[in-house]
DNA sequence: ACTGCTCATAAACCCAGCTTATGACGTCAT
DNA sequence: ATGACGTCATAAGCTGGGTTTATGAGCAGT
């Protein structure tokens, strides 16, 4: 590879692209970086984030070299983030915000027995929405431990009969029987197609009758999103054969970006690739592509305690 | 608070929450746990990421050490995510790419003057957007090396003039003196508040005089939010004596949130606090509070090559 | 039983990042 | 001016996590 044809020409730079985590500064760092935003001074942030201030003044430079840009500037009065700086600082945040959502999810997924909040959600909540609450429940009640049990609707409901979780979440049309629930959140269900597509160019919505027409990329049979999209096909002849048939909401998408064809997705699952453009929404006339998303408890039992604080967040 | 009653019943674990980054793995390993979801194997993962077989299973052995919950179920034919290791490599996968949104602007920050695609942009789409589409285009056209400046309209003009630029992004209500360009975004700005709020449990949308009249946190004057938000009550009474004036979006975020008041961001800034009811947006009645995104090029000069392959990505 | 895949274990190594100790620079107050 | 206090930078030495190589053990299909 690296004996190509003839002179490259730098004769220096150009290095063959190492991995993503040898480009990307790791997370402690880029907590330092943000510490250093917020206090405008090395010695404070190495302070809050509990190193000394030679190890924070290295760790920067360090960054800065790794990433080919100058991040602060230094004067005897305390440091400031250039203007590049505060780019890079923005998208850092990014990434750090992400990572605290996996903590949350990933201690309550740890959940030891005696937490406070055992809480027993369906994939998609316990996957897109659930780590955003426990981020805002953390900051309302630092002191409540929560634990997590992640399955589908049954799996839920069963859990909360057996007293082993304080509330559910789920998904789908209908609430378990002998459960009470409310809805939290409505997930709303797309349809997609990369760029590229010739859908992607049309001017007004499309026909629900040419959507069932059409074959999709799908999950596989009994998956929510799929019973959602069949019922609301049903009146207009029923979903095509499918073009493609994955087993999960990621393989479905790349499927999508690479251009095989269409799918139906929740927008929870593309907000990311809807913003980047990696995916276009097709706006469908007529057709109610939604689900609700519940929490439920068993029928009578209304949550008190740390379940009813999980859910005022959620509810507003 | 955590005096509670009488004492924990564990009588180790309880330790004082070390930081953020000692909690999460560190990048390399989040992407080799998606590289095992991927393959199915641990010696194919590693494979993948260039490391060795013995490599991985440490580091995944570590990794659930770590996280206290087994990610992946070793046989003699593979390894297979256990449910749990299902929902962290999901929660995983959100960290990896904002890793990746975060090098593909690093390494446009960096840009080489020799870069075949100079893009100058104004902050908030250097900020939220450029990233996504730089990870676009660099699918479309892996051999695009672009480079960036960010700045305000003004700098984004000069660049483009001074032929520093190939292309240029601005926000704003107008173009520019002297350049052409397409809309390709708008910036919907929204009433936020915190779930606590009352406005939060407001039923029907709000009057526009009535958000005049209410004390707001705000940028300092001469922010773009600020001039947009402005112009569209200027017809309204004006906007009232801000609440608070804070020099970021981040800052004024974190004062929302904190329930200091409400504010009007763009939604770019807050879908992920939206999705977690972290904020609460409130809906208001008969002003339309948005900006155009634009990309721009000198009067008359409609770009071509790398410059309108990014067009294209960004317009679908 | 043999071959080929899987993952696990053990020992040696290496380097990134830490701490401690020190120094240089600039600002402010006296 | 001059000393005190803040800033960040440099240097030396240590430590440990993650790596490699080498090997072994388990199970499947031929």
């Amino acid at each position: 590879m690296s004996s190509e044809i003839a002179g490259r020409p730098g004769p220096q730079g150009d290095e063959p692209r190492p991995h993503l985590s040898h480009r990307v500064p790791d997370l402690g760092a880029l907590e330092l970086l943000l510490a250093v935003a917020r206090h405008g001074s090395l010695g404070a942030a190495a302070r809050e984030v509990g190193i000394t201030q030679p190890a924070a003044s290295s760790r920067i430079r360090s960054m800065e070299r790794q990433l080919g840009v100058a991040l602060v500037d230094r004067s005897p009065r305390g440091s400031r983030l250039t203007d590049a700086g505060a780019l890079v600082t923005d998208w850092a945040r990014r990434i750090v915000e992400a990572a605290e959502a996996f903590d949350a999810g990933a201690q309550a997924l740890r959940g030891r027995r005696d937490s406070r909040l055992r809480v027993a959600a369906s994939m998609t909540i316990a996957e897109y929405l659930l780590p955003g609450w426990l981020i805002a429940l953390r900051a309302a009640r630092p002191d409540t431990a929560v634990s997590l049990q992640a399955g589908n609707s049954a799996a839920v409901a069963q859990r909360l009969f057996a007293g082993d979780a304080d509330v559910g979440f789920v998904e789908g049309l209908a609430v378990p029987e002998g459960l009470d629930g409310v809805v939290v959140a409505h997930d709303r269900l797309a349809l997609v197609a990369a760029p590229s597509h010739p859908w992607a160019r049309r001017r007004g919505p499309l026909d629900p009758a040419e959507l069932a027409a059409t074959p999709l990329i799908l999950r596989e049979r009994g998956s929510g999103t799929r019973q959602v999209l069949d019922a609301a096909l049903a009146g207009h002849g029923g979903l095509a054969e499918p073009l493609l048939e994955l087993a999960s909401t990621t393989a479905v998408k790349a499927a999508v970006v690479s251009g095989a064809g269409p799918a139906v997705l929740s927008e929870l699952a593309i907000s990311e690739e809807l913003a980047s453009r990696r995916l276009v929404a097709i706006p469908v006339e007529g057709v109610l592509l939604r689900r609700d998303l519940r929490a439920v408890w068993p029928a009578g039992h209304r949550p008190t305690g740390p379940a009813r604080d999980l859910l005022s967040l959620t509810r507003g």
